[in-house]
DNA sequence: CGATAACGTGAGGGGGGCCTCGACTTAAAC
DNA sequence: GTTTAAGTCGAGGCCCCCCTCACGTTATCG
């Protein structure tokens, strides 16, 4: 590997470090990803100078910040496709989802697409598309998902999520659960009659996610 | 009525308010009810100033833009009322609804309360909820619709929809149709299990269209 | 106890949007 | 054509945010 290991940091830096990512962490949460970067620096009570010191851009605040949750994330979609019955991985696969996104608007953000760059999310996202299809193909064997679910149908209902959480989250942390229960009841084999309107292909999810990243972030 | 008829607008006064609407209808519609005052004077080719003095607050122009789409949304709640089969009915709302909000963040932005001070908007979206809780009632009545469904709810699923016309309206304008049915599809009495989270109460949706307010817009 | 590299600091330049106001221009009425 | 109220204009003040950099401070090591 051609990185070598980092030196280590001073004390006065690593306390200043550890207070910014505490506030940021706060920032994010509360206010989604664009926190202004001088108001994390006030939270931390540490100077702008200092901020841009220990991360030179926006993006790596995010990265570590992110990076929990986003392991949280794709070990929900990994366990979601060990489960025995393949209905209760789809249902646990979106609850967890949605969970990680409800009062968070950090990652709420992240799920909507609304950082289409953040770093090392691409790789996480492309794992837990892929887990997500193979969680759709196993319950529509099993027989309990409507058969014209796609992958990509996975992302949307997610996105949808996202904006009940973002609205509820202070009032109701757990408002979204009913909303995901009625989206669950809509995917059951049994529910379902036919669909009109044909998923989006590949490259136009990717588009999508995009054209969501565009609205006012950055 | 205490209103006296505005005087006449001299004819360039008439050809500026014009060209303004004109730019805002299609900058709101665009990027959304937050678009720039100063990049709409740009693109009506008129000064700062001229916008100022025909609309002295964002508002104001929001309310001229805004007001036919809002006309249309209460004519389709009015229609869905009428119709013979109360599932029919709810179904024509909430896709007239998803109809109206997408391709044009504007309505999307005024659906998902994302301003939620608009001006005139307040006395429509009462008359649409008393609706909505009308066609909720004849469908539940009919047995068509689940019958733990509340108007409430009919507020989140068009929030959660106007998300995904944010992000896929440019790419394909009827994707949201696909979703929708899904949740059609969850709406049905037949499909329904039960839901173990309560619905939010009116004063607290009223809570949440704030926050959904909150964010990132004026 | 120096010496020094690492670190912290905040003023300042740049950008952009909001909104005001006084000087200028023009349509319209006589 | 003159008058004048209505309308137009855009510089400029305000605020907030981004990001940089030269200078002062501090931890750490010999």
């Amino acid at each position: 590997m051609p990185t070598r290991k980092p030196p280590p940091l001073r004390k006065d830096a690593r306390r200043n470090r550890t207070a910014l990512l505490t506030a940021a962490k706060a920032a994010f949460a509360e206010e989604g990803l664009n926190a202004t970067l001088e108001g994390i620096a006030r939270r931390a009570e540490v100077s702008i100078g200092t901020l841009y010191r220990h991360f030179p851009t926006r993006m790596d605040l995010v990265a570590v910040v992110i990076a929990d949750k986003k392991r949280a994330w794709i070990k929900a979609a990994e366990t979601a496709v060990a489960m025995e019955s393949a209905w209760d991985g789809l249902a646990f696969f979106l609850e967890r989802t949605c969970e990680l996104q409800a009062g968070d608007l950090a990652f709420n953000d992240i799920a909507s697409m609304r950082f289409p760059h953040a770093p090392g999310i691409e790789a996480a996202r492309k794992r837990a598309y892929d887990l997500g299809g193979r969680i759709i193909e196993r319950a529509q064997a099993e027989g309990s998902l409507r058969p014209d679910l796609t992958p990509a149908d996975l992302a949307f209902i997610v996105w949808a999520q996202s904006r009940i959480s973002e609205a509820t989250h202070a009032i109701d942390p757990d408002a979204w659960r009913r909303y995901l229960a009625i989206t669950l009841d809509g995917l059951r084999a049994k529910a379902a009659h036919p669909l009109a309107v044909t998923p989006l292909r590949p490259r136009q999810v990717m588009r999508a996610q995009l054209e969501l990243g565009r609205r006012r972030l950055r």
